[in-house]
This record gives C-alpha cells, structure tokens and sequence, in this order.
DNA sequence: GGTTTACATGAATACGATTGCATGCAAGAG
DNA sequence: CTCTTGCATGCAATCGTATTCATGTAAACC
C-alpha cells in the first residue's frame, strides 16, 4: 500500500536505481532528471523505508544507548548530550533503561545488536565479566560514558574520581576543616563509589588526619541518604565541621538535615556536593560543588562512537575530562589554630 | 560475515523456515527438532537480524518518542513511564529531543516514520496545522502524551490543566487568600498555559476576586522566572499574601526569592507549586503543589498505543488522568475576616 | 483398511531498498 | 574521423528474514 521507490520510479519514468541515487544525494545524476524524480517523490508523498534501507546498506544511522535511569538528573543530562551530537551527525538513539541490573543490561545489549544498530553507548556502574563477553561478541563499537572498564580495553569517557573525591576533601582541608565526614555511593560501585572515597582517605592521609569510620556514611546517591547520614553524624559527641557528599541530592539532605535540627549551613557546619545538577543552585544556601560534566561526557562519548563507527583514527580511546570546584555559599571554611593565633 | 538464519539451517540440517519458527516460537515445531535448531543456534551464535525481520514482517517492536527535552526533569519522568510500558510489552523506543521547535517536531515525526517505528508517543506544546498534516500521513498510530489537540481528534493522555488552575486557585482562596498572584506557563502554550491561567481566572471570579495584571507574572517554567516574578510582585503596594506558580522550579524559585528578601514562607506569603518533581520535597519548607501524575501520563499514553497497534478496541481514545494536591509547609493559610471576628 | 485430520517441514517468494557492473551516448583528444 | 574518456542510467543481484502453500507422514476415526 504504501509508496515505494519502485512507485516514484515509474511515475518519474527512470529506474529505481536514479531514484536511490537522487535520495541518497548521488552527485552523479543528471540536474533534470533529478527535478523529475524529485518531483515525482513529492507528488506521490514518497517516504525511503529505512528498514529496508538498513538492510541493503547494513547501516542503520541508529544507535543504542544504555541508561541506568533516565528520570535521574544526572543521567538525564548526559542522555541529552549523547542526542545532541548523535542528531548533529544524522544518527537517531534507542533509549533503554536498566537500571543497572546486570542481566538486563546484557539483555538490552543484545537487543540493540539485533536491531543492528551502529553503536551503543552504555552506561552503568559495574562492568563484569558478563559485560566483557557480550561487547566483545558485538560487531559494532561501544564506548563507556560515566564509566571505564577495569581492563582499559574499551573506549570510554569520564572524570576521574579518585582525583575529585581527593581534591574535595583538600578544598575541605585548606579551608580549615579537621573533622571531616564524607557521605558516599555504594562503594560497590567502583568508580563513583570506591575510587572517590579512596580520594578522600588520600587526602586525609597527606594531612595527617584520622579516618574515621563514624566519619563515613554509606549512602546511595538519593536525597535520603543525607539525611540520614545527618543523624549518624550529629549523634556523635566530636561532631564533624565539614561534610561531603558523593552527589547533590544528598549534599542537599544534608543541608536539610542540619537545618531541620537548627543547624546553619555554612556558619555551623559546611557541606560540599557532587556533581552540579541544576538543584545545586535551587537550595538556599547554594551548594558548592564537585562539578563533573555530564552533558560534556554525553556529547564527547558520542563524538568518540562517530569516530569510530567512521573508521577514523582516535588517537585515546580513554578520554578523562576535568572536573572542578564551584565555589557557593554551602562553605566558607574554619579558621585553623595558627589563623586563630594571628588574631590574638 | 555474521551468522544468518540460514547458516542455521544447515547447521541443524533443516530448512530456514523451521528455524523461523523456532525462533518466533511457533509451536508447530516437534520439540526434538526445536531442541537440535536451538543447539546450532547457541553453536553459533547465531543472532536474529531485527531489521531483515522488520522488512519481511513490517513490524519493528520499535516506537518513536517525541519530548521536547529529556533533561527537563518533568519530561524525564514522563519518558520513564513510557519506556517502562513499552518495555513490558517488548518494544524499544527511539527517543528524539525536539526543543519544542515546530519544524523540528516535523522533521523527527517525519524520520521515525521512515524508520517504520510501530508507533509515535508525542509530547510538546501546541498541536498545529503543520503537525496534523504529518500525522494523518502516518500508516501507524499516534498518541499525545502531556498534550491534546485542538481538534480532538487523536487520542491523548493528560490531565485537565484548567481544573488543576482552578483547584490550586480555589485552594489558596478556602485558606482565606484574597490576593492571590500567579507565575504562569507561556501563554502561547494552549494548555499549561493558557489553560491553567483560565482555571485560575475563574476561580478568582467565582470568589468576586478582582483579576489584577499586576498579579500576574509571565513566566517560563525556569526557576528563574520564580525569582523575577517575586520582584515584580514585591514592588507592589498591596503585596499578594499567596503565589501560585504553575510549575515546581518556579515555585522553588519564588520561595528562594522572597526568603532572599527575609520573608518567611508559609509565615509571611504562602507558596503553591505545580508538578510534583522530586525538587518539591527538597525544599525548605517542603512545597505544597498540584500533582500531576508524570509517570502514570506516559505509562498510559504507551499502554493506549499498544492497544492501537494491536488494534483492540479501545473506549476512550482522549483520556484524563486526574490531579490532585499534595498540602506539605509552603503553605498554611491565612485567617479570614470572619475567623478574625470570631477570635476577638 | 481406507479415509480423514492434524501436524511437521521445505520450497519459493516477497519485503524495499543499495550497489556493482554493463551499457549507451556525448564530448574531447589525436 | 576514429578512439578514448567520462558521465548518466538501467539491470540484476543481494541483504536476512517471514510466510504462504504444497507435501509428506503419522495418528485417528468408523
């Protein structure tokens, strides 16, 4: 029922095989002859079945992207730089969303494969053994983005944790900070969780600070976490003067743990964050910030994937981009001893 | 290069079509030929092609999504809902950011249907001639998700924007407001504009309320917009005692910028949002709002599509999901003359 | 035991494009 | 004027599967 390329051929009075020629932009087409087909196209509201086109030319300008969640800012936000170059290059994105259930992000892997696309981000927390297995059986490229396999093998494209989680903790410490507890993610999660909670023993190490268990929380990245961690802490009979926390939503319930027991942020207690989601700047007061860039590691993870589905050279299959602190009004640091001696 | 069905075929020495039917779980198949055409399969490793199934079977078990931006966290939690239906239902989802942007809501409905997509979830703001024209040239079923059209004619999932303005209005007014101001949508945006501001409108009517310009601020959904909407309003002689801000960030951003003026919410001025995000609750005082059912929205406009694709008989092809309000600390209220009389 | 019935299977074709190869023709070279 | 060259076009194979139809076989029936 529908046009097909076969209907426009006719109508224009040529072979099927001009009319692929002008459709797919074949500069080997004589100027009048295009305008017929062309004409014939719009006539008969000729659509190109991509289907069909995918399985002749075994491309499909489609790529799979695994998302451990998508309602979640953070990934949210990185999902749209990975459509935004992926548009900017003509390729559309199926979606999927695993919530970083192993099985199912082989499953989904698998999938994706089948429906032929060109490549795949993936994004998630752990890469296993199973991971390995179905990417290496995958004719198609993937790279990593918020993630980096254990083996270096795969391309990939994140910050580097450890280096954000010690470079916290120091801004924490130069400010004057002592006593300083760290809310962290699940440090089954290896990067997100592990490496930047070995930042932060680092940092405390060089500085001649105790790491101290009741210092550490172990939260899951969601606003609750904060607050409970808030009460783990101010049970405590030397409470901390700084908390840091592996991600915004938390940092934030931690300001609103401290303030719902009539604690002031940063005057009592300072709190810094992770991440720079948009709610950093939506809480009073504003939270400073480990600012990691999702929308950038979207965007360059699928740069990376159109370099490779290109065959074109890469020159790092490991890209590690910068993080930073951005400094707001949830810290403003201690006077250490020898500052408070100054001012006797 | 890969394994096809036929490389199958003669693995297991049958024919193609006997490995078809094992592998779309057609049971006229005798278990112990099934059981040899599995063995080659897992042998191989062997991988169905979706798109060679999808052009012989003209299906793909694929949908196109239309949102207008993935990292708006309303929007997000929308596509979450659809993914999670259509997932049950074993479809995969193409997922396109349009920005809003008319031609491009065009351009993308126009690529999915090329890419023979079953079917097309279409969120965004107003339903226009151009949009309509490229609907009706679909062969597949769309539906509206967040949205309706003007004509009624497609089927759509959303709630009644107008008994949500209304609602909120009548709310602040039973709590004995009688200025009460509101940060509306774009006023462009028929429903979540337009048609909330109408809600609010008649409700003021209703209570023999004047609808004063002044209490009105245009705003865009954006957290800045709460901020700008409290300058204006401040600026008053006659300050509202309540704001309603029809969408959560505004109302975030509305509280954030009286309290930078040393007001006290719900104390001084009461606050009522719109949506129910995640932010709602990570706010201090946590914000009183009209919940919008965001994921059920999309859960429902993916479980009406199937039921089109399947061609099932379906009652109501327009479908409104109802509202409600979640009364948290942004507001308390304000005592009425008559309940000041009756207390002296 | 012959006929009907149901099931299991294979052969062949359709799905709608892309693309390598052959061909015809006109222009340019000698 | 002939030969070469290159452009414009058509022919036909191919991509990997689903699916109809025909066929063969075994079970079931009276």
């Amino acid at each position: 029922m529908p046009v097909t390329i076969y209907d426009v051929a006719r109508e224009a009075g040529v072979s099927m095989a001009t009319v692929s020629r002008v459709v797919n932009g074949n500069p080997n087409v004589k100027p009048s002859t295009r305008k017929k087909v062309l004409a014939a196209i719009e006539q008969l509201g000729y659509r190109p079945n991509a289907v069909a086109r995918g399985l002749a030319s075994k491309r499909t300008t489609t790529v799979g992207v695994i998302i451990p969640d998508i309602s979640s800012p953070f990934f949210a936000e990185l999902a749209r730089g990975i459509d935004d170059i992926a548009s900017m290059y003509k390729y559309n994105i199926i979606l999927c969303n695993s919530d970083e259930r192993v099985e199912r992000e082989v499953h989904l892997t698998n999938t994706l494969l089948e429906k032929q696309v060109d490549g795949i981000v993936f994004m998630g927390r752990e890469i296993t053994e199973s991971h390995m297995q179905v990417f290496t059986t995958a004719s198609v490229p993937i790279v990593l983005a918020g993630t980096k396999d254990p083996t270096g093998k795969l391309p990939s494209v994140d910050i580097s944790h450890y280096d954000a989680g010690y470079d916290a903790t120091k801004y924490l410490i130069d400010k004057g900070h002592r006593r300083i507890a760290m809310v962290t993610g699940p440090l089954i999660d290896p990067l997100a969780g592990m490496r930047r909670f070995e930042g932060y023993k680092q940092a405390l190490t060089e500085a001649g600070l105790p790491l101290k268990d009741s210092y550490v929380y172990n939260g899951n990245f969601r606003y609750e976490s904060g607050l409970a961690a808030v009460e783990q802490f101010l049970s405590l009979v030397e409470q901390p003067t700084a908390i840091f926390a592996v991600s915004d939503e938390m940092a934030v319930g931690v300001i609103h743990g401290l303030q719902d027991r009539g604690l002031r942020v940063p005057d009592d207690i300072d709190v810094i964050g992770f991440d720079n989601i948009r709610l950093a700047e939506m809480v009073r007061p504003r939270l400073t910030t480990v600012v990691q860039p999702m929308y950038d590691i979207g965007a360059v993870a699928m740069r990376l994937l159109t370099k490779y589905m290109n065959n074109e050279k890469v020159d790092h299959h490991i890209v590690i981009l910068p993080h930073r602190i951005e400094e707001r009004q949830s810290t403003k640091g201690r006077m250490t001893e020898e500052q408070q001696d100054e001012l006797e």
